[in-house]
DNA sequence: ACCCTGAATCAGATTTATTCCGAAAGAGGT
DNA sequence: ACCTCTTTCGGAATAAATCTGATTCAGGGT
């Protein structure tokens, strides 16, 4: 796996210790964490890093394709640092969110009428349900 | 097409006049509207409707599965009125959401490692690009 | 039709998520 | 090391959504 440093000179990103920071943790999780908890994760480590910096730097990443916006239905927003194609489970009772294989089939072409709709640049589907944890606690 | 009211009792949703109103005119749109949008139209023809009530009663529609919060990476939640499957293409230039027809080998059974996660109660597919408006406006 | 009761709505205050602003610090080139 | 432009910080501001407590309404029973 490329280091955050790596990845940033590689998107022509100019690479400060918070940026570095920020991206390094986000590498490092499979949770799909909001903005507020990176925050968390960045100051231990880096106890001055500013609210502010983590919005501006998880923007500028995120337009920059370096690492993904997530497209589901919570109040926060979400990242994935992860830009391989692959799908989400959201589970709507704990909004945790678990990575799913993308079937081949899908990973293919942009069907005819998407197309004609304007440039894709990112496909997302999520799969929004009760996680398995979630449903034996309901009873 | 269905009436508001007809989907409320079916949905065994106890029908106000503001309820009504509101499922009415997200089922007359096809811009996947936010809140803010929709208490502006319902506003005419009812100038007292509140904010609370719009929030109020559009989570109470997507809990009941009668319209769909829509899984979009925008600031403000997005909704739905249609609930037959199809997915979206939004432009992360002007945030306008267009409807586009889900393939029909997709719309088949959801993939194992999916419902290994829990029980699925929604699946949705979005592609984020530049539309052809705005495209033709950047140059 | 009228009354009753629990549920829904209203207006305004409050919380939460994100962005803006101006001053201070840092990065990369010379 | 110095300069210039960019980035960051801290706090204030904005925007989106929710909460609160008093009032109104829907629908069932009489």
């Amino acid at each position: 796996m490329k280091s955050a440093t790596e990845i940033l000179q590689r998107a022509g990103i100019v690479t400060t210790r918070q940026r570095v920071v920020l991206l390094d943790r986000l590498l490092r999780r499979t949770d799909h964490p909001d903005a507020e908890r990176l925050l968390a994760e960045a100051r231990d480590g880096m106890p001055s890093i500013s609210v502010d910096t983590v919005y501006r730097t998880l923007n500028l990443f995120a337009e920059a394709g370096v690492i993904q916006r997530m497209a589901v239905p919570t109040r926060r927003a979400r990242f994935d640092g992860c830009t391989d194609p692959h799908d989400h489970f959201l589970c709507s009772d704990c909004e945790t969110i678990q990575d799913v294989p993308r079937p081949p089939e899908r990973s293919a072409a942009i069907p005819a009428p998407v197309s004609a709709c304007g440039i894709v640049s990112d496909v997302q589907t999520v799969y929004v349900g009760v996680c398995r944890r979630c449903a034996a606690q309901k009873r």
